[in-house]
DNA sequence: CGGTCGGTGCGAACGCCGTACGCATCGTGC
DNA sequence: GCACGATGCGTACGGCGTTCGCACCGACCG
C-alpha cells in the first residue's frame, strides 16, 4: 500500500489496512469556521457550558482538537461566534409594523427568554462574558428593539434606558431560569416548578416593566 | 539531624539545614473554614474569578492547595461559601420600618447593585451556578425583601413575583455592569460611561418597574 | 509516663484543560 | 514538474481540580 493515507504513525501495523480504498474518508466538508460553529452548538445544547473543550469540539468535528486553531483564535472565540449564532433565532417585530409597540415588546422579551431557555449555557455566557464585542446578529436585534422604543415616542434620550431596563429584567429572570434548568439536566434535582408557572412569572414582572414604561408616555 | 522537619525529601542533600530550629514558623491560625473564605474573597476582590485556584487559594491563606480539603468538599463549596458571604453585606431595610414600601425596595435594589459592583465576580457566579443552595444571609436578604412586598399590601399570590421582578432586574442591569468593569480592570479598555451616567440609567430602569408595581396595589 | 489514635498538612500523581510549535501532507499556480 | 502556502495533527508545556497515602501532632487512655 502506498504509505499516504496513514501517514506516520510510529506503532502503526506493518499490514494493510482493508480500507485503505477512498483516500480519505470523505475530506469533502473537513473544517471551517460555520462547522466549527455548529459542532460547538452541537455540544454546548447536549452537554452544557463546562462539557465544551477545543478536544472535545475537535472530535465532534472530526479532527483533531489543535486543528481548530488554524480556523479560530481560541475558545474565547469560538464562544463569542456560537453566542452570535444563536441571537440569530431571534424575532424582533419591524418598527414600522401593524400593532402597538408594547405587544411587540412583550414578544420580544418573551423571544430573548424562549431562545435563552432552548440554550441555557447563554447564560453563563453572558454572566461570564457579558457581551464582549457584540456580534452582528446581536446588534442587529438590540438596534431594532431600540427603534421599537423610538417610533413608540419615547423621548431621544429615554429609548435606550428603557430598552436596557426590559432586556436587563429578561436577562436576570432568564438566569434564573436556565441555571435551575441546567442543575435538573445535570442529573440534580427534579423538575419543581411546572413551566406554566415560570411562565406566569415571568410574563407578569415584564408586564410590570411595560406598566411603568407606558407612564412614561402620557 | 533528626528528619523530623524535612519528613521524605526524596532529593534531599544530606548536611543539617540550620533553619531546623523553629520547628514550624508560627503555626497559630492555620487553616479554618473562616480563614478560606476571607483569602478566597480577597483573591477574588483581587483578581476575579478565573484567577481563583485551588492552589492560589492555598498559597493566599500560606498552605498547599491541597490542604483546604480537609475543610472544604471543593473549589464549588469555596464559591458557594464566599457567594453568600458577602451577601451578609446586603442591606434591606425592615418591613416594620418607617417609610414607605416603594422607598425600601429601592433602597434595597441600589443596595444589591452596589454589592455586585464591590465585587464583580459575583455575576458570573449568578450566572454559572444560580443560587444553587442559597446560603443563610441570601436566604434573609430574599426574606426581608418579599416582607416588604407583603406589609406593602401585595396580595399573598403577587408579592413573590413582584421580588422576583426587582431582583431579576437588578441582576441582570448588574450582570452586565459587572462584565464591564471586570473587562476594565482586566487591562482591556477604558472607562467610557462616567459612573453618574451608568448610575442613572439603572435608576431609570428601576424606578419604572417600581411605577409598574405601584399600580398593582389601586 | 508510654502508647495509640483521630485530625491535619502536604507531596505526588491522575486526568483534563487551553494553547504554541514544528512537521508532514496536500492542492494549486507557475 | 515543482515550489509554496494552507491545513491537519502529534507533541509538549504549564495549569487546573481532585485523590491518596504518608508524616506529623496533640490528646486521650492505660
Amino acid at each position: 500500500m502506498s504509505a499516504d493515507e496513514q501517514h506516520h504513525d510510529p506503532v502503526a501495523p506493518a499490514v494493510a489496512p482493508a480500507w485503505a480504498g477512498p483516500r480519505r474518508k470523505e475530506r469533502q466538508p473537513v473544517l471551517s469556521r460555520a462547522r466549527i460553529v455548529a459542532a460547538a452548538l452541537r455540544l454546548l445544547d447536549a452537554e452544557g457550558m463546562e462539557a465544551l473543550s477545543m478536544r472535545k469540539l475537535g472530535a465532534e468535528v472530526g479532527a483533531a482538537g489543535t486543528s481548530l486553531y488554524r480556523h479560530v483564535t481560541g475558545k474565547d472565540e469560538v464562544i463569542e461566534l456560537v453566542l452570535d449564532e444563536v441571537c440569530g433565532e431571534l424575532v424582533v417585530p419591524a418598527a414600522d409594523a401593524p400593532g402597538d409597540w408594547r405587544e411587540a415588546v412583550s414578544r420580544s422579551g418573551h423571544n430573548l427568554r424562549a431562545m435563552t431557555l432552548r440554550h441555557p449555557w447563554v447564560a453563563s455566557v453572558l454572566g461570564q462574558v457579558g457581551p464582549a464585542h457584540l456580534g452582528p446578529n446581536l446588534m442587529r436585534m438590540s438596534e431594532r428593539m431600540l427603534a421599537l422604543f423610538q417610533t413608540a415616542g419615547f423621548p431621544a434620550s429615554e429609548a435606550a434606558p428603557a430598552m436596557r431596563a426590559v432586556v436587563s429584567y429578561v436577562v436576570g429572570a432568564t438566569s434564573g431560569e436556565a441555571a435551575h434548568l441546567s442543575r435538573i439536566a445535570r442529573g440534580g434535582l427534579s423538575e419543581r416548578n411546572p413551566r406554566a408557572l415560570r411562565d406566569e412569572h415571568f410574563d407578569y414582572g415584564l408586564q410590570r416593566i411595560l406598566d411603568g414604561l407606558q407612564t412614561r408616555l402620557a
